[in-house]
Formats: C-alpha cells, sequence, structure tokens
DNA sequence: GTCTATAGGCTGATAGAC
DNA sequence: GTCTATCAGCCTATAGAC
C-alpha cells in the first residue's frame, strides 16, 4: 500500500494544481481564458493528462464555481455571528458585497456566467448537501427575519421568503452592476452599499407615503 | 443619381438584415452563439461580403446592444409620464423588471456581457447623445426623487443620486439574479419585483428600528 | 458588391506509444 | 500517468477574382 498511497497523494496533488492554476487564470483573466492548453502550460503537463482528473473543461468549471461559492460562505460566516438580527442582516450585506467586490472574477463565476452552474448551486439536493449551499446562506436570511419577527420588530403577517430573496437581489444587483458597467455613475462603491441597506431595511429617508399623493 | 440612390438604399437594407438576422440569434441563443457565419448562412450571403457593412463582429455587437438599450428605453417611456413620482418610481421598477424578464437575452446582451460596451452607454457623451442613453433614464430616476423632495415627501437633507443608483442597483438585481440562477428559490418574478419596490420605496414591513435592539 | 479560397489562429478531446 | 501527434471542428479576417 505504501506505493498505492503514494499514487493516491500525488493524483490528489496533481489535480490540486489543475485546479489552483484553473483558478489563477479565470482570476486574472475570467472563464472565458480558461482552456484545457492554457492549465495544462501552467502546470507544465501535456493537455492530455487533464484528462486523467477531470473528465472535461465543465467538470473543472463546476468545482472551481463551487470553490468559489464555499469562499463566498466562509467570508459571511463572522456576519452570521452577529447576535442582533437587524445587525447580521447589515453585516451580511455588507459582507456580501465586500466580497464580491473584492473577488470580482470569482463573483462573476458563481454567480454571473453559467446559469446551469449557478442553478447548481441550489441545486436539489438536501441542505447539508454541498449542493445545497446555495440554500443554506439563503436560510440565514431569512432565520434573521424571523428573529426580528419574534422580538416584534417586523410585522407579523409578512412572508418572509420573498422579503429574504428580495434582500439577496438588492445586494446582488450592487455587485453586478459595479462589475458589469464600471462607469456606473458617480456613486461609489461603499455608499452604494450603505444606500442599498439603510433604504432597503428602512425605506426612503423621510418618506411620507403615498397619501399625499393624490392631487 | 437613379443608381446610386437605389444603390444607398439596397446597402441600408443589407445593412438592416445583418442586424436583423444577428438580433435574431442572439435573441434565440445568446451572443456567444453570434457568429459572422452564422450570421452570413442566415441572410444567404458570404462571410465576407459582412465585412463591407460592418468592420467587424465587435461592430455589429456594439450596435445590437444600443439597439437593445434602446427598446427599455422605449419601453420604459409611458413609465416616465405617470404624473406623481412616487408612482412614477414603481411604474420605473415594474417597466424596467418586466422589459429584462420578457427578452433576457437582450437585457443580457445590454447589462451583463461586456462590461466595455455596457459602460459605454453611460459613455462621456453629453447627455442627449446616443452615448449619454443610459444617463438619461437615470436621470429620469433622480428627477422623480427630486419631486419627491420638492412636494416635501422625502427628507430634504438626502443625497438623491446614491439614492437613484441604489434603486436601480435593486431592479438590475432582481432581473440579473432571476437570468443568472433561474432556480432562484420560490419567489415567482412579479412578488419579487414587489416585495423589492415595497421593501426599497417602504423600508421593511412595520420595521421597529435599531433601538429596540439593545440586550 | 459579392464571391471563393484561404491564411492563421484558436478550441476540446482522443488514440496509442512509452 | 504522461507523453506526442492529431482529429475535427470552430473562429475572424483578408486577398483577389469576377
Amino acid at each position: 500500500m505504501g506505493s498505492s498511497e503514494r499514487r493516491a497523494r500525488e493524483r490528489g496533488t496533481v489535480r490540486k494544481r489543475i485546479l489552483v492554476a484553473a483558478r489563477d487564470i479565470v482570476y486574472a483573466e475570467g472563464t472565458a481564458a480558461l482552456t484545457m492548453r492554457r492549465i495544462a502550460d501552467a502546470i507544465e503537463y501535456a493537455p492530455a493528462t487533464l484528462y486523467q482528473y477531470f473528465e472535461n473543461r465543465e467538470a473543472i468549471v463546476r468545482e472551481l464555481c463551487l470553490a468559489g461559492y464555499g469562499e463566498l460562505l466562509a467570508a459571511l460566516r463572522p456576519a452570521l455571528e452577529v447576535a442582533d438580527p437587524f445587525e447580521r442582516l447589515e453585516a451580511i450585506g455588507r459582507g456580501y458585497v465586500e466580497f464580491g467586490l473584492a473577488h470580482p472574477q470569482t463573483y462573476r463565476l458563481v454567480f454571473m456566467e453559467d446559469p446551469a452552474i449557478t442553478s447548481a448551486i441550489y441545486g436539489a439536493g438536501p441542505i447539508e448537501d454541498e449542493t445545497g449551499a446555495g440554500r443554506r446562506a439563503f436560510a440565514a436570511i431569512v432565520t434573521a427575519l424571523e428573529e426580528l419577527r419574534r422580538g416584534a420588530r417586523l410585522a407579523g403577517d409578512v412572508a418572509l421568503e420573498p422579503l429574504a430573496d428580495a434582500f439577496w437581489a438588492a445586494l446582488h444587483g450592487v455587485v453586478s452592476l459595479k462589475l458589469s458597467c464600471p462607469a456606473f455613475p458617480a456613486t461609489p462603491p461603499d455608499v452604494l452599499l450603505e444606500t442599498t441597506l439603510q433604504t432597503f431595511l428602512r425605506g426612503l429617508p423621510g418618506l411620507r407615503p403615498a397619501f399625499a399623493a393624490a392631487p
């Protein structure tokens, strides 16, 4: 077994090297620049060898995507431990947007590239599964809203899941718009983030609602 | 001149046919599927001929992108004419999201594909320019907010542009998340839209703010 | 203006030697 | 396991005949 163990370890090592090289390319130049040849060049192997470790290019992308999602979850972990649910929502929002802007290519890969892969993160597996990772993060938002409601700080009759979805969508909007349209007007990212958070959570500042609208 | 006129008309016609064929391909299969060969096939011309009408593939994409943006602006026109500024914001939000979900490939092309092109829409040109189209739409949101403020329905000391940016980002988030992640949990598009609008504009329903948070 | 033909490049993936 | 060699395909863009 000495030798088969060693083989297994090396196999794992090469596999890892492939993934690291692939990730570096995606970080630097985006998913479109990721080709089998370039990965092979980077690790000084022949292109054909990669197929010993991955079925095809897509299998590599899929694995990178899942790893990227794991990084996002890890980045959010401190936020999930904030005690007060309202502050927790703010912390999740900040953590999410900061991660997206700090790792644009990772964010693109995970959320903006291939709908099939992005959807797979929300796959049908149980919530503890790797494939349930997306739903697990989502559940944390719902939980925070639930705690708000239990504390009677939120209307009791409101549906929480659409609210959590909308919260997530707003955060995704901030990140993806900044990534897709760097020239997006004036507002610097941190101001945009805070404005989104405060407006979303508290509404337009000082708004007097629609009853004043009648002519 | 009869003949040069006719030539000019035909040239315009072929140009148009190229754009229509290109748009159809993008609609059906996305920008990645758009190749010179496929356009040529569709209009039954040789690939080389396309280069008489467009400098290269990118020029075609750029033109499609601008046209797509024009379609979005046209779709928003009715919303811009709503008298009450608060209701106008709601109408803009609904028009925007409905357009994005109804024309996913167009929306992808305009806002999610090539940052260079998307940014070009926000280009440095004057606001009346084609290149200022993006800013023109954005200005409509700012105007609505200004009217709200003038009517003392919004706090007087708040910066409007970050607010307008955040509003747009939230709308973009709804559309792009639905496009990138069709499996995005439960909430159907129209509920997500309304939840986003109402939460963004009015804040979390029944929220009692942070003072209640102290242990 | 439109064509044929082609240059010159890239890609993913496989067969078979070692 | 790793290699070389290669298949089979795609792409943009251009030269030059008609």
